[in-house]
DNA sequence: GTCTATAAGTCGATAGAC
DNA sequence: GTCTATCGACTTATAGAC
């Protein structure tokens, strides 16, 4: 009855269990039974079953349909941060040009083909309309923490030297969500044809071309 | 069989009727099921009751199902050229400034609070993996005549001199786009709070500042 | 396997304009 | 009469009940 009503993200009583990182394979059952069903269809029973485990094993992990979804979108949208090569430091001291390619390239490697994620994605923004805390809980642990970092990049990176940089955040990110779902969640690169490398170098040209001379520093990787 | 398999985008043979709109009632009717049911799960025989005409007759001014569908898509996505306060000629003429706002602040109303467009995006966007065509139907009426359309603004407009002008119609709609998905699609209002006014200065600021010092002309507006 | 329900898409008849 | 928009009834396929 809890069904997505109330702050199912926040961290849960995670017990400490054996090596094994059970956790771990309850969220993959629990992947295939969403992508197969969607959230509302999905039923724990099953998850269980494809997990292997039993549901009060289940229950033991996730507090409910809605917790484990929502442990399910911070794992997928977590990966973007855990395996990031620049730490904020050095982000804030490689030049501006370097540290956004960095980032673009990490995040769009991190997106491209990649199925299961589409699937989630096209899960959350199809149900946002009946299931409104699903596509909150995406928000929160994928969109925030990714444009909180940018923010605080812009902020404080000694090369920007005007601009908003919460806009900015949401313009380079949002650049290459839009990208991503343009070319391959709708399916659209025959469409709109648009080269990867391309659309990186145009849109951090963009944003460094604000404090940059045209023709003054072309010379990058 | 032939389920979105082919060019059902493509004008269809509109039989030229008496004065009332049966199309128009059509898609009226069409839109209701549609969003009640989704694609797949709609019924023809429910959108001819819906529409109050006999399923020959719809199939009179619409090909098929995909053929329907394309032509509400087609639709929605043209509300937003028809009503376009500015020509192409104009928005060369004007300021780069002046233009952009235009187009950002015409976007945002269209799209702004619009619950049925949403939920239709919702459903494309949900769908997108059953139904690739669905989506493909969608890009090349929605977002690729936005795209081109920026894209010639900012091939020939003058005060544009650096800069690719396929990407720079990507930034600049794709940042419109992904605020509109987190902040209205996926209700993250609360989460991510961003003034509107806010977003289009300091995107406008964003691309425009590329050729403009600093300072230099802050009043708009 | 059989039966029923419901889906997409088609055909011959009807009713009015001229 | 012709022409055209329309509709009731039809065919075929499929998915689930039993």
């Amino acid at each position: 009855m809890s069904d997505l009503t109330d702050g199912s993200d926040k961290p849960q009583k995670l017990p400490k269990h054996k090596e094994v990182d059970k956790a771990g394979v309850i969220l993959t059952g629990a992947m295939q039974e969403f992508i197969k069903c969607g959230y509302a269809a999905a039923s724990m029973d099953r998850i269980a079953v494809a997990a292997g485990v039993s549901k009060p094993t289940l229950y033991s992990y996730f507090r409910d349909k809605a917790g484990l979804f929502a442990a399910l979108i911070q794992q997928m949208t977590q990966g973007d941060r855990k395996s990031r090569l620049l730490e904020n430091d050095q982000l804030l001291q490689l030049p501006l040009r370097d540290s956004l390619k960095q980032i673009a390239t990490v995040s769009l490697d991190k997106l491209s083909g990649k199925q299961p994620l589409f699937t989630l994605i096209r899960l959350i923004v199809g149900e946002s309309g009946r299931f409104p805390a699903l596509a909150q809980t995406f928000v929160r642990n994928g969109e925030k923490p990714m444009l909180e970092e940018l923010s605080y990049l812009f902020a404080n990176h000694p090369d920007v030297k005007v601009g908003d940089p919460e806009v900015l955040a949401r313009c380079f990110h949002g650049s290459i969500v839009h990208y991503i779902i343009l070319q391959e969640i709708l399916h659209g690169r025959d469409i709109l044809p648009m080269e990867r490398d391309r659309f990186i170098n145009g849109l951090i040209d963009l944003i460094v071309g604000s404090d940059r001379v045209p023709g003054a520093d072309m010379g990058n990787g």
